[in-house]
DNA sequence: TATTGTTATACTCTATAACTATA
DNA sequence: TATAGTTATAGAGTATAACAATA
């Protein structure tokens, strides 16, 4: 989750039978773009951003809230920059989601001591709370969702992937 | 690439050399969050979608845009509900995405035949050239970037799981 | 002189609802 | 009655530049 925006409804119809007229035309996953490795990967990402929605809509958090408050719920004591890096999102987004998070106590901006330019977010304990459900909901959602590869092999075929190519420090 | 909005500036920095404050601090990435697959899948996407927009601007199109125009090049003469679909973007989306690119000549409606409600989406002969250049340009950036994973299998191996996740069908 | 957080602003993208024409 | 395309609009997300405080 976090990064780019959420795209769109429910997705990924779960239905045994598509009945009429919800299924995708072979003739366009036959072209060269439904076989494009980038578009394969937008378009997974949309469906897995559009289940985090719906998942974390029970506790009013989207992915990029959500990932930021589980930071700080695991005291990883975050700076605004350093989350700007991580999460991409611009510095003055990351204003703006922690104004959020700490309007509703679940986090608190603490002076960096070693920097006083800096703020650390830390989460408080309602924000704790908060995150370990969340985290619970997210972790079970993402099982049930990457389930959709049968073979655990290749899940952590898929993980070792992402990671690569996601972590700068590959 | 579509799907989902382009997420900022340039990205995956290629030099050898972090030099000061570039590098992500491993603290945030040994969070629960750093191992998330779909947080490693968004943030993914995000430097892929980076990087599409970039090698994309030289022809003026973006990911989105270029999908559409590729899609239509290919002769797969989707109707407009067809891309709404399968691009995951909104209806009312396709129609400002398709005014783009017919005025600058690029593709054009026509009416489909065997439904008059529905319009197909023609590439022009202008739309055809730039697609295969544009196409040239996206593949050569897609192997570059995922060669970050060496291996070929380890590559197939995910181009396969995404395919997966990203095509309802499978 | 450079960096952190902040504010402000313009721009793009997203979601929704209504409308028309066909089916 | 339902669907394809269109229009309009409000809201959310994004990119940029400037500013005060601190390094």
């Amino acid at each position: 989750m976090t990064t780019t925006a959420p795209s769109r409804e429910a997705a990924a119809a779960s239905a045994t039978a598509p009945s009429h007229g919800s299924m995708s035309s072979d003739r366009l996953w036959d072209t060269q773009v439904g076989k494009d490795p980038a578009f394969l990967l937008a378009r997974a990402n949309a469906l897995s951003l559009a289940r985090m929605h719906d998942v974390l809509a029970e506790y009013g958090l989207q992915a990029r809230s959500y990932s930021l408050l589980a930071i700080a719920a695991a005291d990883a004591r975050p700076s605004q920059r350093e989350l700007s890096e991580f999460l991409r999102l611009d510095p003055s987004q990351i204003v703006a989601l922690i104004d959020q998070l700490e309007r509703r106590d679940l986090v608190r901006r603490e002076p960096d001591p070693n920097d006083r330019r800096a703020k650390v977010v830390i989460a408080t304990e309602s924000g704790r709370e908060l995150a370990a459900r969340a985290r619970d909901s997210v972790v079970e959602s993402d099982q049930g969702w990457f389930a959709q590869l049968p073979s655990a092999d290749d899940r952590d075929a898929l993980f070792s992937a992402l990671r690569t190519l996601a972590d700068p420090r590959a």
